[in-house]
DNA sequence: GGCCAGGACACCA
DNA sequence: TGGTGTCATGGC
């Protein structure tokens, strides 16, 4: 017998598997409950793996250094030693401290937080779409659903997306197709994150997620 | 010693 | 518009 079901439904039980294999994850980690350090975050961790950016969040944090005017006015080569352990870290120095001046714009980390746009944080140097999109979900909590190279790796392996698609149209897809509910954004991605990195170290395979539908 | 990790951007054809 | 090089550390 042979019948076809909708991506919705698919993404769903995927969405489902995934809890059920791994629990909840109840991301971003955030430490301070500062959501700027969710910010901060989402920079430290681009092309870097998230033990190296975190060892980066704990010497700011112990330097109290985890606020916008203290990296805005912080010396940059004291911001780089602080974070070298997240690697490209002169890059990421400047990229810090262009957001927190950016961030300072807006009277308060609390307004910038509550007012910002995700085309003026596409406009900051060093945003990029991901980390926009993380800033938006996790920090502000805002519905946009964050496409990574995991989200991309297993939804292609899945055959639900084609590899040649790019950022926006892949974001496209999930928000037209899971209702727009914050939590299930950040949980759904958790999940993906989470599974690659323990399940298949990073290469997520139909066989491996279908495996327990 | 090589590969990979929760990207983004400048440059070039 | 798409491909390529660059940025750099730390764990396995």
């Amino acid at each position: 017998m042979y019948f076809r079901i909708s991506y919705k439904v698919m993404l769903m039980e995927v969405y489902d598997t995934l809890l059920k294999e791994h629990g909840r994850q109840n991301w971003w980690p955030c430490k301070t409950g500062n959501k700027f350090e969710i910010c901060i975050g989402a920079i430290l961790t681009q092309n870097t793996n998230w033990a190296n950016a975190e060892k980066a969040i704990d010497n700011l944090i112990k330097a109290k250094c985890m606020a916008p005017k203290k990296i805005a006015e912080m010396d940059v080569r004291k911001l780089q030693s602080l974070i070298r352990s997240s690697g490209f870290f002169r890059q990421k120095a400047r990229r810090l401290k262009e957001f927190s001046h950016f961030v300072l714009t807006f009277g308060s980390a609390k307004q910038f937080l509550k007012n910002v746009t995700r085309d003026e944080l596409l406009n900051i140097n060093g945003i990029g779409p991901e980390t926009a999109d993380s800033i938006l979900l996790y920090a502000c909590g805002k519905p946009f659903f964050v496409v990574d190279a995991y989200t991309k790796r297993m939804f292609t392996a899945l055959g639900m997306v084609e590899g040649t698609m790019d950022y926006e149209g892949m974001r496209g897809f999930f928000e037209g197709k899971i209702i727009k509910d914050i939590a299930l954004y950040r949980e759904f991605h958790a999940l993906i994150v989470k599974h690659s990195k323990t399940c298949c170290k990073g290469f997520v395979t139909e066989k491996c997620i279908l495996r327990n539908l």
